[in-house]
RNA sequence: GCGCCAGUAGCUCAGUUGGAUAGAGCAUCGGAUUUCUAAUCCGAUGGUCGGGGGUUCGACUCCCUCCUGGCGCGCCA
């Protein structure tokens, strides 16, 4: 989105300062709110090349400014040049074009023609989605919705953990132990008590884990009873996690898994050999990265069995193969750091010139009163007890607040589920959080809720006015302080989502939205609306409609649901 | 030991490519509702931006070093 007003302060300041109008509008900062000005030109970096001192170079550049339709007057401030933008005008752009692009609005079409794979969740099956399933689940798809909104086709991917050692040791407790209730009822849960129980008796007699391990290579072998086991195992996975996933409002465009790439691994590792890159080390074959001052890859253990790296490498050819992305996205735990290092530059070595397109948006783990929380020790807290947990407690809110609400249920869900899902986003990626309960469920604040609530207020002021909203309306009469604010802040909207993207980082997005919704809610305190002055009325209706529009199109965003009342 | 990441108010965090007097929420205290939903708002209290050097007109931001915490470091994922 072109912001006419950069653009004026560009063109005028290009020819005395001797720069490209586009180097001028980049090196715009915005200035303190005191000095009641928009925008500034610093001048230190001229003070270089012209040898004069900044605050003299910005009483010369002041000479050069002709105020007019859309600069209101410019203003030296010591090495800054401040200048100030016809407010009118600003707003009524502003407004406009959420007016024009409405759902759009925010949206470009800058990755048009580029594809973005995304590969996010990614749970393994035959355990639960604990708590900390949350961040990739919902950090990549709010990626998904982020690089659509710039116009990328997205695919979605989720990666089953569904192959490996693992799952040899699942088949061997369950032929140890398994009865025929086992896969009925909460199938899930049983399976994984039975891989506890396994995994606890093999500490005292090490022997079961080569049961386990025998069972894996029968899998990968394609022997008949174990491929059965392992697609039933799978199948029960997979109708809990869609429970889960439904809640979410998460939708994947690709379901694979590890699984899948078996078949492609002999020929990966041909590839690899062929170039010279895998070698037999302590009876296993590795790439070895010394070079790159890493551990070596294992591509086949000494047993003959893969690993994840193998597959890894297996899956990004042929996803490349298949979309010949622009970016490929990992979402996955910061943990894992080393091993994406580790196939990225494998892949590099393998002379695949895309491999720098990959990039692992790792996040910081969840913690649970200090302790790490993850799968393996079996602590977790399952992420759909979370979900109705807080899915109760909006209930209870809403009980409390506003009891005739129709729709309770929907409502609750869409606050509750609202609550976690922000709280989740709101800070930057790669910071650690520690699972509590208060700061989950938490619905004052900087939260969900207090987003969502904004949203209701906006909903509820054009309820009641309930005239459709004038796009004639006189927005010149808009000239508090605060509706100026407010258009500024619609107005970046674009540039949040694009930062957004650069960093692959959604906290962009929710930053933004609570910066809004607090601009949106002293606005909303200290002046009225709907008013006996309908000229009044209508112009500050687009201005509510505007802000409407753009909180609903940043919650969408986040995965977030946008209820009229709560 | 080596590598990567982090350290900002009592707590949890923002802080655009280095820019003007470092900002929010929670907590604490004091206020606001005959008015568009108080899941809200206003005010007060609260800071050696981990310590020390350096780069520069200017550093929370970049470099070095130290301290503290976390994660990772060949057959788990």
């Amino acid at each position: 989105m072109k912001n006419p007003f950069v653009e004026e302060i560009a063109r005028q300041l290009a020819g005395p300062t001797g720069l490209a109008p586009d180097q001028v509008a980049r090196s715009l900062s915005i200035p303190p709110a005191e000095t009641q000005t928009d925008y500034a030109f610093p001048c230190f970096a001229l003070a270089k090349t012209k040898r004069l001192k900044p605050t003299e170079i910005a009483q010369e550049l002041a000479q050069h400014v002709h105020p007019g339709e859309w600069i209101e007057s410019a203003a030296v401030n010591g090495p800054y040049l401040n200048f100030r933008v016809a407010r009118g005008k600003f707003i009524a752009w502003a407004l406009e074009r959420v007016r024009e692009e409405k759902t759009s609005y925010g949206c470009s079409d800058e990755g048009a023609g580029r594809t973005v794979v995304v590969e996010f969740s990614s749970p393994n099956i035959a355990k639960h989605l604990g708590v900390h399933h949350i961040r990739s689940t919902m950090i990549g798809n709010a990626l998904t919705h982020i690089f659509t909104a710039l116009g990328y086709k997205v695919v979605s991917i989720n990666f089953l953990g569904d192959w490996g050692t693992q799952f040899g040791i699942l088949m061997a407790a369950y032929r140890k132990w398994g009865t025929a209730a086992t896969l009925e009822g909460d199938a899930v849960s049983n399976l994984n008590a039975l891989y506890v129980r396994f995994n606890q008796e093999a500490k005292e007699n090490p022997a079961l884990r080569d049961e386990g391990r025998a069972w894996f290579k029968r899998l990968e072998d394609g022997d008949a009873e174990a491929v059965a086991l392992w697609e039933q195992f799978r199948a029960i996975s997979l109708a809990e996690f869609q429970k889960v996933y439904d809640l979410l409002g998460v939708k994947f465009e690709v379901l694979s898994g590890e699984s899948l790439y078996d078949k492609l691994m002999p020929a990966t590792i041909a590839r690899l050999e062929k170039l010279g890159l895998a070698k037999i080390d302590q009876g296993a074959l590795i790439v070895d990265l010394s070079t790159h001052k890493m551990p070596p890859v294992i591509l086949r253990k000494s047993d003959g069995a893969t690993l994840y790296d193998t597959r890894d490498i297996a899956a990004a050819e042929d996803r490349w193969e298949k979309y010949h992305f622009a970016r490929m996205a990992y979402v996955v735990g910061g943990e894992q750091k080393l091993h994406f290092r580790q196939i990225f530059t494998t892949l590099q070595m393998m002379g695949y010139d895309w491999a720098k397109e990959c990039v692992h948006v790792d996040f910081g783990m969840l913690r649970f009163q200090g302790a790490k929380m993850s799968g393996r020790q079996g602590q977790v807290v399952m992420l759909r007890q979370v979900l109705t947990e807080a899915i109760d407690r909006a209930r209870q809110a809403i009980d409390q607040k506003n009891p005739a609400l129709p729709n309770k249920e929907a409502v609750a869900a869409a606050v509750g589920i609202g609550a976690v899902v922000f709280n989740d986003l709101k800070r930057q990626r790669s910071k650690d959080v520690d699972f509590d309960w208060d700061a989950i469920l938490s619905f004052e604040g900087e939260t969900g809720p207090y987003v969502q609530y904004a949203h209701v207020r906006l909903c509820s002021i054009l309820r009641k006015y309930g005239q459709p909203v004038d796009a004639a309306a006189d927005l010149s009469l808009l000239t508090e302080p605060e509706e100026f604010a407010l258009a500024k802040a619609l107005a970046d909207f674009n540039s949040v989502i694009r930062r957004a993207a650069d960093g692959c980082e959604p906290s962009a997005v929710s930053q933004y939205l609570l910066e809004l919704c607090g601009l949106f809610s002293t606005y909303y305190h200290k002046h009225k609306v709907l008013t006996e002055d309908a000229p009044l009325t209508a112009a500050r209706i687009r201005l509510v409609d505007s802000l409407r529009q753009v909180i609903a199109n940043g919650l969408r965003l986040l995965g977030m649901q946008t209820p009229e009342e709560m």
